[in-house]
RNA sequence: CGGGACGUAGCGCAGCCUGGUUUAGCGCGUUUGACUGGGGGUCAAAAGGUCGAGAGUUCGAAUCUCUCCGUCCCGACCA
């Protein structure tokens, strides 16, 4: 391609809204240009990009027998009343109606599509297991995009579901699942990806993994542990906290007026906020009212409680609600409660420590040495679960060192779904028995945009982007300087015909544009290697390479067997990525 | 949905507070020409604007008021 014709301007500042770094380099290189919010448009260099990872992408899904299919990005609304989700999920699916007022939406997943296929093509229990994937647009109506790619509106996701006769069968696949995710990530250029425990949302299932790609930028809040035996998103991650337990002592009400938070009563009686319990009051979908009681030194982590509630919404209480359960805002106890009228979710760190400063349910009133063993005789409105939020340093719960707290962007995820779907939407196969059986299902999801994003926040420099070779938009960048005479624009025309009759996927700088204008330019494309042709170096028949993670620094090759020399590296760089190749 | 900021040419900004010599400027980019030629060069000329939209105040609004829309940041939410 030649770069004069070339579509997709560079820009010497970045838009102002731009704040990370492949947020800044992909409009600055002219990679793609913002619609709406969270809407894009790739130019060509940025399709370049995601055609080469959607590239490895199928042929990753194909070698653990995928077969792929296009499925609408339109869907009716019954699709999703049969399986429930078009009442449960939020205001991220968009809902419309056609002209006939019939309700429909823009998919935002395809677990509905498909087992729609697979319960009509999928009848008997010899064609399983199967898995069908696309590569296909989502939408989801985010409240906040933001970060460019790495969180959009609209986007292209590959897109898996697998289908089993057995949790066994699921749970083998999954594996070999997880394998070619470990080979895509790593062709894909991502230096840094960890698979991670993950909480499965409104996907359902019991076992997930999601893929991070570690970065400052990313959303996601991991915890992982130093000897890698543990890695987990902050929505699940847990941890072998000690607790205090001593000989109980007996109940005391002490008088602390003006205390209402942790850190108020612990000064005031002189204790860590560790000795105190802390009541945290949520709203459950229902608009019941939650207490959550944990140690005081202690958060509650809502997508933990979330999930022991089995409340998909959960919102702060408001005094009134929790007035209206006679409990005492900023004094509240488990003491003296009347349990039916709420529900309770103890976390461990409160039930198993001894002699903590609760409240008295009394304004300026406490109450020293709660225990709850002893002081909770009927445990069976009680629930007793980890609802603790992890904090950095904490024991690991696998190793027991201190979890160390790293940011990622979550750039795939692997769920094994069971019959979630299957069950609800009736996809049966008929077994070997004769009988009707739900099938087990898996899915898993890649984000194409969202991964060359997330290349590009681990690979750059001040200057640009650093693409692997394997999914860089061209090989080589072949650069004229003072291409105005014929001596140059000749070389440079025999080089840039030789390299594509070599299959060298090239751009050619043509324009003619001074050596610094060129170079900056240059370093926004991020080609991984550059080949520059000038009269200086055609005065000892020689042009410059170099790579682009080398910096500014360049070596010196002859004319002759350039090219070949060329494919020769390309080669061989492509190769360090190709041991993914090896069979799982 | 809560908090904050912003909206003037493709991009970055000034002007707004204190309304009127502003025919709305500047830098980058774009077009034309010349000189240049190794890290965004110099000179000359040019094109490019419903000042986010609407309403109001005023003799007069980019500037003051109100409403709406849009965008970004923090939080909430997020298969």
């Amino acid at each position: 391609m030649r770069m004069s014709r070339f579509v997709g301007q560079r820009l010497r500042e970045a838009p102002r809204d731009a704040q990370t770094a492949s947020h800044i380099f992909l409009l600055r290189g002219g990679y793609c240009r913002a619609v709406s919010a969270g809407i894009y448009t790739l130019l060509p260099l940025g399709r370049r990009i995601t055609r080469k990872i959607e590239a490895i992408l199928r042929e990753e899904m194909d070698r653990i027998d995928g077969q792929e299919i296009l499925m609408p990005m339109v869907l009716p609304g019954e699709l999703w009343q049969e399986s429930g989700r078009y009442d449960q999920v939020g205001q991220e699916l968009l809902r419309f109606k056609d002209r006939n007022g019939k309700d429909m939406l823009l998919g935002m997943t395809h677990e509905e599509a498909v087992v729609q296929i697979a319960r009509t093509e999928l009848p008997s229990h010899k064609q399983l297991p199967v898995m069908l994937y696309q590569i296909q647009l989502k939408y989801r109506d985010e409240a906040r995009p933001r970060a460019g790619l790495i969180r959009v509106r609209e986007f292209t996701m590959k897109d898996g579901y697998s289908f089993h006769t057995s949790q066994e069968c699921l749970e083998k696949y999954y594996q070999r699942a997880y394998q070619a995710y470990a080979r895509i990530f790593k062709r894909i250029g991502l230096k840094h990806c960890l698979a991670i425990l993950s909480d499965s949302g409104m996907m359902g299932g019991a076992v997930s993994h999601e893929f991070m790609a570690i970065a400052d930028c990313g959303e996601d809040t991991i915890f992982a542990s130093p000897d890698g035996q543990y890695c987990a998103n902050r929505e699940v991650a847990c941890s072998k906290l000690a607790y205090v337990r001593e000989q109980p002592l007996p109940l005391e009400k002490v008088h602390t007026p003006n205390c209402t938070s942790i850190e108020e009563v612990a000064a005031f009686l002189g204790k860590q906020t560790s000795q105190t319990g802390k009541a945290v009051f949520y709203k459950d979908s229902e608009g019941k009212l939650v207490f959550a009681l944990i140690r005081g030194d202690l958060e509650v982590n809502e997508a933990k409680l979330r999930k022991v509630l089995q409340s998909p919404e959960l919102n702060f209480a408001d005094d009134d609600l929790i007035r209206a359960a006679g409990a005492v805002p900023g004094y509240a106890s488990l003491l003296d409660l009347d349990l039916d009228r709420l529900r309770v979710v103890v976390d461990h760190s409160a039930a198993q420590s001894s002699n903590l400063v609760v409240g008295a349910n009394q304004s300026d009133w406490h109450c020293l040495n709660f225990n709850f063993e002893r002081d909770l005789p009927d445990k069976s409105k009680v629930q007793v679960a980890d609802i603790a939020t992890v904090r950095p340093g904490d024991p690991c719960p696998v190793s027991g060192q201190p979890l160390q707290m790293l940011k990622g962007i979550e750039v795939g995820n692997i769920f094994q779904l069971g019959t979630k779907y299957s069950a609800a939407m009736n996809c049966t196969y008929l077994d070997q028995d004769g009988k009707a059986k739900p099938m087990i299902m898996g899915c898993y999801g890649i984000g194409v945009g969202r991964a060359m994003a997330a290349v590009i926040e681990q690979s750059h420099d001040e200057y640009g982007p650093i693409w692997p070779l394997t999914i860089a938009p061209f090989q080589v960048h072949l650069i004229g300087l003072n291409h105005s005479r014929d001596d140059v624009r000749e070389a440079c025309e025999q080089l840039y015909q030789e390299m594509q009759d070599r299959g060298l996927e090239v751009l050619y700088d043509d324009r003619g544009e001074k050596a610094g204008f060129a170079f900056a330019d240059a370093d926004l494309l991020g080609i991984p290697l550059r080949v520059i042709v000038s009269p200086k170096t055609l005065a000892s028949q020689e042009v410059e390479f170099k790579w682009r993670h080398w910096g500014k620094r360049s070596e010196m090759h002859s004319l002759n067997g350039l090219v070949e020399s060329l494919q020769k590296q390309i080669q061989a760089a492509l190769a360090e990525f190709s041991d993914a190749q090896d069979s799982p």
